[in-house]
DNA sequence: GCGTGATTACTCGGATACAAGATGTCCGAGTTTGAGCGG
DNA sequence: CCGCTCAAACTCGGACATCTTGTATCCGAGTAATCACGC
C-alpha cells in the first residue's frame, strides 16, 4: 500500500502554487520542469485538483494554473482525497454480522491519520518552512 | 490508497487462529472455505505470516497452521507489515535538501495510524469481541 | 502382534495466467495574448 | 493611431501504449499419519 506518484506531485504542486501567491497563473510546464516530469501528464492531474476547487486553469498565452480563493484552508487531506479518492482504505471482504471487528480497528487508525492530515494546512506549512518545496 | 485483498485474509485467518486457540493446527481448507476463497491462494499468504514468525505450519495428514508461541502480542500492525511489507506510504520523489517538508508532514500520519494499529492485540480484540470474524 | 509398504491427506514452491490500476504519451481542439499590417 | 487578422503560447480532453502489482490457478514435490497386508 503506497500513496501514487500522482499524490506526490499533487502535493508539490499545490505547495509551489501556494507559495508563489495567487497574483499569476504559473505554466504547467513551469511547474512539470521543476518535478522533472511529462508537462502533459502533470495537467492531467491538476485537471483533479481543478475539479476540486482547489486552483483553477488560465486558459492561452499566459495561461496556467491559480490557486482559487480560500486556498488558505487546504489541508493536506483535500489534496490527497482529491487524487487518490475518499474512500476508505479497508473494506472487509465478508459479509458477517452487521459491523466487522477488524474493519472497526482499521478505519479507527485510518481515522487518526487523516486527522492529521485534515489538520496541516499549505498554507501554515509554507509560512513555517521557508519552503524548500 | 487501498489495503490488498490479501491483508483482508491475513487479518482474518488470525483472528480465527486466536478465537480458535494453539492446539490442533488447523487445515488451509476450512480456514478458505469461510472466507469463500480458494486454499491454494491462503497458503501463499499465510506463508507469508509463516516467514514472520507468526504461526507454524504442520505438513501431512492431519496438518494445517497453528499458532506460535508469543501469539498473545501479535498486533494489527505486524500482520499488516508482515503482508504488505513495512515501507512507509509515501517517498519524496524529488531530491531536494535533506528533508522534505510534505514527506515528514505524511510520515507523521502514517506514524499516528501506526500507532494505533501497534496497540490492538488479536488476543484482546478476541476477548472483548465475542468473535465474529 | 508387528514391521513394512502403500495410500491418503495434507502443505510448499515455482510457473503461469489474468485483470486492474498507475503512469505516461500523442494529438486534435479550443482560447487567450500579442504582434504585424493596412487603412 | 486604430482595428483587423493571424500566429504563437497556452490548456483540455480523449484515445491509446506500457508497466507494475494484485489476484488467482495449476501442478509436481515433499511429508506425515493411517491403513493393509504379509509374516
Amino acid at each position: 500500500m503506497k500513496y501514487s506518484k500522482a499524490t506526490n506531485y499533487a502535493l508539490h504542486t499545490m505547495l509551489f502554487l501556494v507559495a508563489a501567491g495567487q497574483s499569476k497563473p504559473v505554466g504547467v510546464q513551469q511547474l512539470a520542469e521543476q518535478q522533472n516530469l511529462s508537462p502533459t501528464y502533470l495537467s492531467k492531474i491538476l485537471t483533479k485538483l481543478v475539479k476540486a476547487g482547489m486552483i483553477e486553469s488560465a486558459s492561452g498565452a499566459n495561461g496556467g494554473y491559480r490557486l482559487k480563493r480560500n486556498w488558505e484552508n487546504i489541508s493536506f487531506l483535500d489534496i490527497i482525497h482529491a487524487i487518490e479518492g475518499a474512500a476508505s482504505l479497508f473494506d472487509c471482504s465478508l459479509d458477517h454480522g452487521p459491523q466487522c471487528a477488524i474493519q472497526q480497528v482499521v478505519l479507527a487508525a485510518e481515522a487518526q491519520m487523516e486527522q492529521h492530515l485534515r489538520n496541516q494546512t499549505m498554507a501554515e506549512l509554507v509560512q513555517r518552512k521557508k519552503i524548500i518545496f
